[in-house]
DNA sequence: CTGAAAGCGCTAACAG
DNA sequence: CTGTTAGCGCTTTCAG
C-alpha cells in the first residue's frame, strides 16, 4: 500500500527520476508523461518520503524557530513577541511550502543559546533558523551568532553585530510616538511603567520617551518611571497608588504592553480613579486585549503580522541563495513600520 | 569541518556502527570504546544528520500538531485550548527527546482534516500526530481517523469513535461544578454566556448546566443562556444589559472562559454594576487573565499543562509500540480532573 | 527530453 | 563485543 517512487514510475511507465522531475515541476517534460505521472501520483495517493528527499537533496523544508530567554514558558510569555507573531511564522512558513519545528533546543536561555542553534542547524533538520530575542537576553550573548552559516534571521533588538540579518520594530520610536500622542493631548507629566531597564527593549523605549520629552522641552521625574520584571497581582495597585500620590503626580503613563495597561486600568479603577479624565493610558503592541478593555485602550500597533511575514521571507531568501553568495556580506536589518491606534484611553478630544 | 559519522569512527578507530552504538547507548559496547568514541565526537563537535538517521531507522523524532477548525488564525484562537496547551506540549516533546512540527497541513479544517493528517503521516515527516479539536469541527469530520494506523491523538471531544485515542477534560463536569459552586453561594438564577451550542464543547457545557440545575431542583430560562461565535466589543454591553433588564434576572453567570468573562466584567462595570454584588461570575479555563482581573475570577483550572503531558505520553508510547501491538485494539481515553479556582468574582463567604 | 547509475549519511542485520 | 555489508527512498549527475 504504502506507493513509493519505484511503484509510480512502474505504474506510469516512466523512470524514478521522470517521476521526480514532474513532481519538482522541472521545465523539461513532456506533455504526455506528465499527464501519466500524475495520473499514477493521484491513483496511489503516493507521498514522498521527506526524509529520503532531504537526504538526498540537502533541503529539509523546514524552519527552525529559536526563542531566546524565554525560560521555561515561551509560549506563554505574554511578551514582547506573542501569539500573533507566532502565528505570521507558522502563516507564512506555509505559504512558502516550509513546516516550522520547535525543537527541544528552542527553550535555550542566552547563555546556552547560541551552541542550540548550532546544533540545530548542524543536525540538518532545518534549513534556517529564525531567533526571537526576547529581549532579556544580553546582547553579548549573541556572540557567535555572526559566525554562523547557514541562514539565520533575528527577530529584535542587537547592537553589536553588523552581519546579522533581522527584523525588527523601531522600539524607541513606538515609545517616541506613544509619547508625543499624550503630549499633543495636552499631558506635560508623563510616566513610564514597564520592564527592568536593562532589557534591550526597555532601554529603547526609555530613549524614545525622553527624547519625545526633550524634544518638547518639557521634564520628568524618575519616580514617574516605573520597572519590574514580575507584576503579580497587587503590583499594580501598589504601584499606581505611590504614583498617584507623588506631589507632583503623572497625569498620563505610557505601558510597556497591553496587559501592563490592563493591570493599571484595573487598579486604577479600584483605587478610584477614571481613564482617561483622572490618568490617560497608552499601551504598546496592540494586542487583541486592547480593543476589549474599558475604555479601549489607545496603543501602538506593531504589525506582528509583517514582521514575522518579513523574518520568513529574509529567511527563505537566505535559504534559496545560500549558495550563490558568499558569506553574510549582504546582511541587512528591517524595521517594520509601527502606527498609533487611537482610542479613548489617552483621552477624547 | 562537516563531521561525519565516518570521521568521528576513524578518528576513535572504530566502525561507524559503533560509533552509532555508543551514541544510542547500545549496552554491548566496551568502557575502552566508549570512551575513545565520546572523545571522538566531543572534539569533532559531531551531530548525527536527522534525515539519514531517519530514513535508516524510520523513525522521524518529530510529533506533528494539527489543529482541526482553527481557521486562518489557530494559535491566536483564544479557546479552547490556547498557548498553555501548546507549551506543555512543546515542553513534554523536549522530555522525550521529539521535536515538534507545525506543518502547513495543521491549518485544516474539518473538510480536509483527516486528508491533511494522512498526508503528513505518509511523507514520514512526523511519527505521529497530535490533532487538536477546537470544537467547532462536527464530529463528522472525524470520519477515518480510527482507520490511520499511525500513532494519533487527538485532545478534545468526539462521540462516535470508539477506537480513536484521545484525552480530554470532562467538559460538562466543569461547567456542572461552576454552577453548584454558585448554587452553594445561594444563587437560584443562574446563566451562561458563551459559544454557539451547535459546537462540542458547549454542548457539553449546556449538559452540565442544565444537570446542576436540575439537581438541585432549580429553573432557568432560556434568556438567561447567552451563545454567540462572535463577540465584538460592543457584544458584551448589549447581552449584558438585556440580561439586567429581565424581569426574573439571572444573579449569577457561568462564562465559558475567562475572555468572555472580562468581557461580561467590563461591560458590567460600565453600566454600573459590581462583582460580585450585582451579579456573580464564574469562568473556565482559569488562563492568566482569570488572576488579574477585578475583582479575581473564580475559575475552572482545566490543568492544560496535565492534559499536554497526556496527550504527548499517549502518543509517544503508540510511537514506541507501533509495532508490537496489532491494530488500535488497545484504544483509551483519559480524562483530565479539574478543578475550581475560588476567587473574588463569585462571592465572598 | 528521459533513463541509468551513484550516492546522500546513517542504521541494522549478520558475521566473526 | 565489534566490523562488514546492505540498503532506507529519493535526487542528481551523466549519458544517450
Amino acid at each position: 500500500m504504502k506507493a513509493g517512487i519505484k511503484q509510480v514510475a512502474r505504474r506510469a511507465g516512466v523512470s524514478p527520476a521522470t517521476v521526480t522531475r514532474v513532481l519538482s515541476g522541472h521545465p523539461t517534460v513532456g506533455m504526455e508523461i506528465t499527464r501519466k505521472v500524475q495520473r499514477a501520483v493521484a491513483v496511489t495517493g503516493y507521498q514522498p518520503n521527506r526524509m529520503a528527499k532531504g537526504l538526498a537533496s540537502h533541503r529539509a523544508g523546514v524552519i527552525g524557530v529559536v526563542m531566546l530567554g524565554y525560560g521555561e514558558a515561551p509560549l506563554s510569555h505574554p511578551h514582547p513577541y506573542g501569539k500573533e507573531l507566532m502565528y505570521s511564522l507558522v502563516a507564512q512558513a506555509r505559504r512558502q511550502n516550509f513546516d516550522i519545528l520547535i525543537s527541544p533546543d528552542s527553550y535555550s536561555d542566552g547563555k546556552t543559546g547560541m551552541r542550540d542553534i548550532k546544533r540545530l542547524l548542524q543536525s540538518r533538520r532545518v534549513d534556517g533558523v529564525i531567533v526571537l530575542n526576547s529581549g532579556k537576553v544580553v546582547d553579548a550573548s549573541f556572540e557567535g551568532l555572526d559566525e554562523i552559516n547557514d541562514p539565520v534571521v533575528l527577530i529584535g533588538p542587537h547592537r553589536r553585530h553588523p552581519h546579522i540579518w533581522s527584523v525588527d520594530t523601531d522600539h524607541a520610536g513606538v515609545a517616541y510616538d506613544a509619547t508625543c500622542h499624550l503630549i499633543s493631548r495636552g499631558h506635560t507629566h508623563i510616566g513610564l511603567v514597564g520592564q527592568p531597564l536593562a532589557q534591550d527593549y526597555s532601554n529603547a523605549w526609555l530613549h524614545g520617551y525622553e527624547r519625545a520629552l526633550r524634544r518638547h522641552n518639557l521634564k520628568w521625574h524618575d519616580e514617574w518611571i516605573v520597572a519590574r520584571e514580575e507584576w503579580p497581582s497587587g503590583a499594580y495597585r501598589s504601584a499606581v497608588s505611590s504614583l498617584m500620590q507623588l506631589q507632583s503626580r503623572p497625569t498620563a503613563l505610557v505601558a510597556s504592553n497591553d496587559v501592563v495597561a490592563w493591570g493599571i486600568l484595573g487598579a486604577l479603577n479600584e483605587l478610584g480613579y477614571r481613564v482617561p479624565e483622572d490618568m490617560a493610558l497608552v499601551s504598546l503592541y496592540n494586542s487583541q486585549l486592547a480593543a476589549l478593555s474599558n475604555p479601549p485602550l489607545t496603543s501602538v500597533d506593531m504589525d506582528m503580522e509583517r514582521l514575522g511575514r518579513t523574518a520568513v521571507e529574509m529567511l527563505i531568501h537566505k535559504i534559496g541563495g545560500q549558495y550563490d553568495e558568499g558569506g553574510q556580506s549582504t546582511a541587512g536589518r528591517f524595521v517594520i513600520p509601527h502606527r498609533l491606534i487611537v482610542r479613548e484611553s489617552s483621552g477624547i478630544l
